[in-house]
DNA sequence: CACGGTAAAAGTCAGAATGACTATAAGTGA
DNA sequence: TCACTTATAGTCATTCTGACTTTTACCGTG
């Protein structure tokens, strides 16, 4: 059961990735967003689907992922965490288990996507039947990014270098989905510590100008991905894995 | 690319299990334990690893890890979730990418298992070097489990079905490795609601008899997995995916 | 150049949650 | 019956949280 089988009763393996940012609606009201490729060839030929490719022996899994996703997007976000491997057996007429990734863009950043007829944003609330168990997938990204906005910093992800409080507070309500009070969301935000002043304010306002933020690098809370776990302070013994001592 | 390449050059898949429960060691002190089975064939023939298969073609992954376990370690728990899939290029000689799984188990459910010269328990924190990157895997299943103990039910994995609030504690006090005030434990398990009394009281013991308590399924806050989203009351909107509606 | 509108930023306050601690109850073995 | 042990209940000061008010600083308009 191990050289010179068939590949087609092997499991193949894929990566994919849900990627979010938010943009406006026909109202200009933020949403959450995330785009999405005809695919083009059977199974499911023409249905919408995640951005993916099948993993090539000499990737690892989340370059590939990266790699994928800007082949077919155009689009290339800073962090890409992992978040689940998809593999029922019935999920795909043949065996395919897909490592699926996630990720958050800033809309500026998303600029020079590709968009065509083949490869659109859809609104998370929004979104079509897809190919596969692709709809599963994304229920369970967006039960992520909620679950996990409120005890990370992954709402940077959506923003650019600098920003002002209010514009990370629209992240915030837009991702819950509920209006949060200015002065309670500064006061959390300045005691969590993870975004400092760049003494800069914002001009060409028409009220009092806002201070400008940026990300406060110093320390970094997040949970992990485990092939992080060497260079995070967070976990107390490095031990053996890699690097020096 | 896709039909009738030799599978030495595709990526293979394997699952693997970590799962831990509580022993205790030589002294009489609770620890974390968990079963590693010894390498018999290269690479690193001899080396200890975590139990695990290659994944067949018509498996579930959770049902490939499951059986991979009982059928080296003897161990069936309840509970199987998925912890991360791991796929570094050189994280093998051949490009294996590992689908790893974590459960619990209580310690009197560890009775059947498997132990020989080649299964054995080890203290968590007592880990030889291993095969692969088995020791990272661990590293960050430890991780996961004191960070989850402190925001779901897992604690009750390692019990059986009714328990004492002193062992309940004892779990947190050995995952978390510090010493809880039995009265606030006590007062935030009960507004939790995770629990709920049986009525019955352990008898036998050297003082006033302790109350028995059961898990209480009424309403499960766990985060889930992405397959059991479905049946979950967590997510409001199930949607088109599966089921009637 | 005062004025009204707007959002930033700071401050107030009551109730909930948390950690440290004390007191009492109910068993056992001697 | 007594000494001992742990379950269980209760107290209290501190911190955290959500709802709310006040003050500050800019804009555009008349």
């Amino acid at each position: 059961m191990n050289a010179g089988v068939s590949s087609a009763r092997t499991p193949v393996l894929a990566v994919s990735t849900v990627i979010f940012t938010l943009r406006p609606d026909a109202s200009g009201e933020m949403r959450l967003a995330l785009p999405l490729v005809r695919r083009i060839r059977a199974p499911h030929q023409g249905k919408w689907a995640l951005p993916g490719a099948p993993l090539k022996s000499n990737e690892d899994l989340q370059a590939a992922a990266g790699s994928a996703l800007l082949a077919t997007t155009g689009l290339e976000p800073r962090y890409l965490e992992q978040l689940y491997a998809f593999g029922q057996v019935d999920r795909s007429p043949d065996r395919v288990v897909s490592i699926v990734y996630w990720a958050l863009i800033g809309s500026d950043e998303t600029a020079g996507a590709i968009e065509s007829e083949n490869v659109q944003w859809f609104f998370a609330d929004e979104v079509p039947e897809l190919a596969f168990d692709h709809n599963l997938i994304i229920e369970y990204a967006l039960w992520r990014l909620r679950s996990k906005i409120e005890y990370s910093r992954v709402a940077l992800g959506f923003l650019g270098d600098t920003f002002t409080l209010a514009q990370l507070r629209e992240v915030y309500e837009v991702v819950l989905g509920k209006r949060l009070d200015p002065g309670n969301f500064r006061r959390m935000v300045e005691s969590a510590n993870i975004v400092e002043p760049t003494g800069e304010r914002l001009e060409g306002t028409r009220h009092r100008p806002p201070q400008l933020y940026r990300y406060n690098a110093s320390q970094d809370l997040t949970d992990p991905d485990p092939l992080t776990l060497r260079t995070t302070s967070t976990r107390p013994n490095a031990r053996d894995l890699g690097a020096a001592s």
